[in-house]
DNA sequence: CATATGCGTCAACATGGCTGACGTAATTTC
DNA sequence: GAAATTACGTCAGCCATGTTGACGCATATG
């Protein structure tokens, strides 16, 4: 191929196999604690998702949380089913709209998540805190560049103040 | 639990909880692109590890790749097995030691992982050209700083000049 | 020569996605 | 107020991709 007119030396390939690379590397080494965690409970990346978006958004209904995971209902319903058996995980009636069912977890719950947050949180501070705020900042926007913009909303309504 | 001395503002939970959720969907939507193509030719995502690894380093004997990819040698030897049948991967003996098997791609094998690097490439330069060359290093530190120190060696070996 | 290493393979099993079909209660729309 | 839509539950089966355990063979290494 001709040589791509003048691209920054950042928009190079070495450098786009580099972000991939690190984003594999880098999520998969920050989960890998709350992996063994949840092994010893039974448990799988799938139970962790729920009860993380559970606990950062509690009486959020079913369809927000499938729109969140992207996954069927399905594949949801078999993981809440685990986590409501184990008494993580209860639900509610929702008031505005009664066919809603809310969902939150449990004080079991609620401690099982702060758990398996603080394996997450120690990879993480200790990345940023080497790495320092700004670069923290760049890291922030790389990534919601990755997120297509009509998808953004969904996850900074999570950010919101509760 | 008693306010937690004194930290910076963006080492606490709600900075930390970004950093994760960023990550997460960050990641999603990076391979999302790739994971159609890999449909429509009946492959997944194991098989575009390997295809990505492959490609990055010619010739990496197979417990070189299972150490990157940290999975067993049977969940490997499937995913390979399925890429030869297609003729998308090729084995030679390794000069060096004749017990190792080294890994490289066909013609047809290195199409398809252009294609599929492709499919990866253009967010990532968006989300790079979006975010500019400071926000970029921010990046990869941040990431770096989430690999133990003990496994970054493995991961810098692939962006050594080829 | 004995042992260790690199790889291949058979068999069985778990997790967590998927599709498709169908049911029920509650809400919305006409 | 009847009809259509929505939110959710559920049964049944399939697929991809990881796991453990066991065993075999060729090649290196002490």
């Amino acid at each position: 191929m001709p040589s791509a007119a003048a691209s920054p030396l950042f928009l190079r390939e070495p450098e786009i196999r580099r972000g991939i690379e690190l984003l594999y590397f880098g999520y998969t080494n920050m989960v890998k604690g709350a992996d063994v965690r949840l092994a010893e409970q039974g448990f799988g990346r799938a139970h962790h998702r729920a009860l993380y978006f559970i606990a950062r958004r509690p009486d959020m209904p079913i369809g927000d949380l499938l729109d969140l995971l992207n996954i069927t209902k399905q594949s949801l319903s078999r993981v809440l089913g685990e986590l409501q058996a184990r008494g993580l995980v209860a639900q509610t009636v929702g008031t505005r709209d009664r066919r809603q069912r809310m969902l939150r977890l449990t004080a079991a719950g609620a401690a099982l998540e702060t758990e398996l947050f603080e394996c997450l949180r120690d990879g993480v501070t200790r990345a940023y805190g080497h790495a320092g705020q700004a670069a923290v900042t760049g890291f922030w926007q790389v990534l919601t560049g990755l997120i297509p913009p009509e998808d953004r909303p969904l996850i900074e309504a999570l950010q919101a103040a509760a």
